[in-house]
DNA sequence: CGTTATCTTGACCGTCGTCAAACAGGGTGG
DNA sequence: CCACCCTGTTTGACGACGGTCAAGATAACG
């Protein structure tokens, strides 16, 4: 299986973040094969029910974890962004239990679960390095929570703009212009637990505030401050101390 | 520091679940210092925002993570029941990004970082089934997002209702008489994103249809297929294959 | 230039929240 | 033993946030 550099540099990068890797460590990220494919927007990468296949790195695009009630309704349960291990868990339980979908068209770095997993047996930091990671998806899961759960329509899409900008930038893929959103108002929705009507309502809402302006699917924060307080956001559950070599560069 | 054999056969028992552990590994777990203590009900064991200190396991009672909004909305984003690991992120994050409480009277045995810490680096299986812990508890989290996203009030507290007898049973702890839910209508509406008075209506109206039964808060389950049905649960995401030995056995 | 997905808007409706009051139960102290 | 809490449950009236349905406007795309 062929190697890329790219893709293994990403992922060290990001495991990295999340502690110390040794000379060793890095060299036995930059051993593992690693086959790059390309994914058409809304392609399944893990299918709910499945058992576990592969395990993967998102090298650029985005895409999400979802589940669906079984009327079909969809709840998205995370949104995965260039640089993130997609699918790590496959390695310890035998069923997936949720859906991972490509949102934009994306690259990603599949490796074979049996080198992912000697790698972890080998390598105790890259190993805590992963199971950071996960713990730091599952705080951003839990944040996600109470925002669907207490917060209004207004706040829990200002929360969720805020939430992309930071990660985004702490990613290194920060844009003082603005962040494209690259996502439909209904996959806005399934994020937030709205429909999509009413993600237009409280989107055209909060531009008719002043509090950001849009182009498209890009979001201009002009006033990042206030949309902050209003979005109740802090910083604080992303652990960014952890993610990141330094903290993340507010946008705007 | 006192030792308390029940309270590390209980963490033995929960981390076996998740994967072999040899005599070594028994051996170590059952090496460590433990110190129990009683907490009164609604007492802190972590707040959100401080460093972490304690690294602890639930030996009876009820336990839960929550997080607060700004005004001071509650949202309980975790139930932990007898035998569960309470805040073993701690270990690897800097901050707790949320709270853990007491529900209900409980015991808590302590075990120091340093040790515990001493203990995931000399025992790979260790740490291994500490991982699982942590991804069954985010599988949780990911179902609870799309409860409270995506379900009505009356799918919403069914749901909750039927995993928390499941996850009871699972861990030895089923009661054919049906489940005392350790929590009154207004912590039940913290878990799931309602106010007490709607639990209230809902609670009724189920009862109503003869879906369960109440005395005080003692649920019987009196159909339980169709309270399954109407809460649309399936148990996949508890991953009890990796949880215990057996699979859960249905209430009622 | 037609076709489709996405966005936008309006009218209407229902679930759930708010407010308030009554009721039950358990503990405490007189 | 009874009065008096205090917490939790129950109920009703009312209102609002967000859903539903439907149509039209834009934009993306072959």
């Amino acid at each position: 299986m062929p190697q890329d550099p790219h893709c293994l540099s990403l992922l060290a990068r990001r495991l990295a973040a999340h502690g110390p890797l040794s000379n060793e460590d890095h060299a036995a990220i930059f051993a593992l094969p690693c086959d790059v494919r390309t994914l058409d927007a809304a392609r399944y990468i893990v299918r709910e029910g499945e058992p576990p296949s592969i395990c993967a790195v998102l090298i650029s695009g985005f895409a999400y974890r979802q589940k669906l009630t079984s009327d079909g309704v969809r709840q998205i349960v995370s949104l995965l962004i260039p640089g993130e291990p997609l699918d790590f868990q496959s390695l310890f339980l035998s069923v997936a239990d949720h859906s991972i979908q490509a949102l934009t068209e994306a690259e990603i770095g599949f490796i074979p679960r049996p080198q992912m997993h000697a790698l972890l047996v080998a390598r105790p930091a890259v190993a805590r390095a992963v199971l950071i990671n996960s713990l730091v998806e599952a705080s951003i899961g839990r944040e996600w929570l109470l925002n669907v759960g207490r917060r209004d329509a207004r706040a829990r899409l200002a929360h969720f703009l805020c939430e992309f900008a930071v990660r985004m930038d702490a990613q290194g893929l920060g844009n003082s212009g603005g962040y494209e959103v690259p996502m439909t108002q209904e996959q806005l929705g399934d994020v937030l637990g709205l429909t999509a009507v009413h993600v237009n309502r409280t989107l055209r809402a909060l531009e008719g505030d002043g509090l950001l302006k849009r182009d498209g699917r890009r979001i201009i924060f002009t006033r990042w401050a206030d949309l902050r307080a209003e979005a109740d956001f802090s910083a604080r559950y992303l652990h960014l101390d952890q993610t990141a070599p330094a903290g993340a560069a507010q946008p705007g």
